[in-house]
RNA sequence: GGUCCCGUAGCUCAGUCGGAUAGAGCACCAGAUUCCUAAUCUGGGGGCCGGUAGUUCGAAUCUACCCGGGAUCACCA
């Protein structure tokens, strides 16, 4: 339970007693009624909006209806005044000890501070990247942003699979498979010279090549058909571990991989179509040229097997088998949205590239077809990577396969700076990625900034013993029960002020699928933290450690401890580690 | 042409179910270290929130239309 939403309930309490006692009337619309910190300080410490929503259904004035509402809240002990404000703002000021409670609450529930229950079973998809070679950075974004996403759901309450869904079926596989083979053939002594266009030239089909050989040695003397089934049984575990061990050197790891063949090969698939065909959403027809100034110059009427996906606000209807009696990688997509409703999650997240934007509006149709509107898919979208180095964007050919691949990345700076500098931008906005930002170790680099401010204060702790205080008086159980009334400077409650509004921001960051919120905000109590530290230079009465004082000591060793608990709380959100000593 | 995203300080970007005088970093200028990590901090200047109209007690935020930038648009995954 947050402060904010404590006080809100007390002044739901305090109209629904007006209500009662005749002086607001009935059937007000209390549910709107919000409160929020002000933007100035000196307002207070929170604000609400009651008496400007309340005035017109009530038939009076905005300040009339706050009058009535201050004079109920201040006969409550946890607000210490409330006075009305502009254009009728009740202002709140709460009693000091309920802002110094929130420490010690804090200190007990550790980094589950915050934590919220009972919002749901839900299920995220996201990576998803197909089968047929190493991560590469473009990747890691939906990675980082989904996996983000999973921690902040959980965190807020949500029963959380995460879940890979395998594309391996398509054509992709069967290049694939022969590039695999070629190598092969490599392997067993073979001048294979260039890899041939339409194959993949990368280096890391040699082992499977190596594996192939030795696993299967008469495999070049088979049919073709026999050759790409051996090739894709081999090819493909091995694809799939190395993007594994890709995702776990990133912290990432998913639930529940669903394979695209499983779905072909167990009547997913057709079982899926025939769902929406005994609907009447299905039938054989040609679809219109796309319309704008430049269509397709080789664009032909084909008739096709379509859905009515218009029907449920797509802007088309859509091709779910091709011309040639083929299924489109669109039904096989409907097949796996079915199958995860199915397994008893109707409620769906997608984490996409930004290229497929133009695809959600017909896969959500489909979802709400399907399930009959029972089933609901949230598509979020992320946007491209740019790597920058020297001020230079970094030169990326994937024709050569010299691309940058996700391993390096994170090789090179470590999965910390990566996941959090992807979280520094919202999710549909592109995003540079500054190879030269991300390695400083200054205020520019954000996770450097971030980290430091927790290392500071694990070094503060390791200082105490010196400075008289026993293991046993810096505990956070001893400090929990540390009288904290010494905090009384303006830099000290501000930064209480921002550690109560963690859990306020978690849910907001949740509600709207933004785990970059929780970067921003570490961002801002590290900044809140690191001005307290400074200020102690010149004021030695804020000074965290002073031997006369030991009772001010504890108290703002306390604050402390329970700032770098937000702080950790919150990096485990994202995925990062706090570090302890930074030297 | 359709759909979606974006437009906020010189630059890069935040901005909470609509809330009070719109914020931060960088850059620029001026400062702080016998002292818990100066790897940090303090202060200063800088704005038609792309434009117009509308809804509202109140709009950067919601709606409509325009302007500018980007992504995407049968059959590829």
């Amino acid at each position: 339970m947050n402060l904010f939403a404590e006080i809100e309930t007390q002044i739901r309490h305090s109209l629904q007693a007006l209500q009662a006692r005749g002086a607001l009337p009935d059937g007000l619309p209390l549910e709107r009624v919000g409160v929020e910190p002000p933007r100035d300080a000196s307002h207070g410490d929170m604000a609400t909006n009651a008496a400007m929503i309340l005035a017109k259904p009530a038939g009076l004035n905005p300040r009339d209806v706050a009058g009535l509402l201050v004079a109920e809240l201040v006969q409550s002990d946890a607000i210490e005044s409330a006075e009305i404000a502009g254009p009728g703002f009740v202002n709140l000021r709460l009693s000091a000890s309920l802002w110094l409670a929130l420490v010690p609450k804090i200190l007990h529930q550790g980094i589950r501070f915050g934590d919220q229950t009972g919002a749901g079973k839900l299920n995220i998809e996201y990576v998803s990247a197909n089968p047929t070679g190493p991560m590469h950075v473009g990747h890691a974004r939906g990675a980082v942003f989904g996996d983000a996403l999973a921690r902040l759901l959980e965190k807020t309450g949500h029963d959380v699979l995460r879940e890979y869904y395998i594309n391996d079926a398509g054509s992709q596989v069967d290049v694939l498979a022969r590039s695999a083979l070629l190598r092969m053939r490599e392997a067993m002594g073979e001048d294979i010279g260039a890899i041939p266009e339409g194959l993949y030239p990368g280096d890391y089909l040699i082992p499977v090549g190596q594996a192939l050989a030795e696993s299967h040695p008469d495999l070049a003397s088979q049919e073709d058909a026999t050759q790409l089934q051996t090739a894709k049984s081999v090819a493909l575990p091995m694809m799939m571990a190395r993007i594994r061990d890709d995702l776990a050197a990133l912290g990432v790891a998913h639930d529940f991989f669903l394979s695209e063949q499983s779905l072909h090969d167990d009547g997913s698939v057709d079982k899926s179509l025939e769902a929406l065909d005994s609907k009447g959403l299905i039938y054989q027809g040609v679809l219109e040229p796309p319309k704008g100034k430049t269509p397709p110059p080789d664009w032909e009427p084909q008739e096709q097997t379509l859905f009515r996906s218009s029907d449920f606000g797509d802007d088309s209807d859509r091709a779910l088998k091709k011309s040639d009696g083929s299924w489109t990688y669109f039904a096989p997509d409907i097949a796996c949205h079915f199958n995860k409703v199915k397994r008893g999650y109707p409620q769906m997240i997608d984490v996409w590239g930004a290229d497929h934007i133009g695809y959600i509006k017909r896969m959500q149709s489909a979802v709400t077809a399907i399930s009959d509107g029972e089933a609901s898919l949230e598509v979020k979208v992320c946007n491209l990577v740019k790597l920058m180095r020297g001020g230079e964007p970094v030169k990326m050919s994937k024709r050569s396969g010299s691309f940058i691949t996700l391993r390096e990345v994170v090789e090179e700076v470590g999965k910390d700076a990566v996941r959090f500098m992807m979280l520094t931008r919202k999710n549909d906005a592109p995003l540079d990625f500054d190879f030269d930002v991300v390695k400083d170790k200054s205020r520019d680099n954000p996770v450097f900034y971030v980290q430091y401010a927790h290392a500071r204060i694990c070094s503060v702790l390791r200082n105490a013993p010196e400075a008289g205080f026993s293991e046993a008086d810096i505990r956070d159980a001893s400090l929990a029960a540390q009288n904290l009334d010494s905090l009384k400077d303006p830099a000290e409650l501000a930064l209480i002020r921002n550690l109560a509004n963690y859990p306020r921001m978690l849910a907001s960051a949740a509600q709207s699928r933004e785990p970059h919120r929780v970067a921003f905000y570490l961002m801002d109590l590290a900044a809140e933290f690191h001005a307290l530290w400074n200020l102690g230079k010149e004021r030695l009465d804020l000074r965290f450690l002073q031997a006369d004082d030991r009772a001010g000591s504890l108290a703002r060793l306390a604050l402390l401890r329970a700032t770098a608990t937000v702080i950790a709380s919150g990096l485990e959100v994202i995925g990062v580690t706090p570090e302890v000593e930074m030297r």
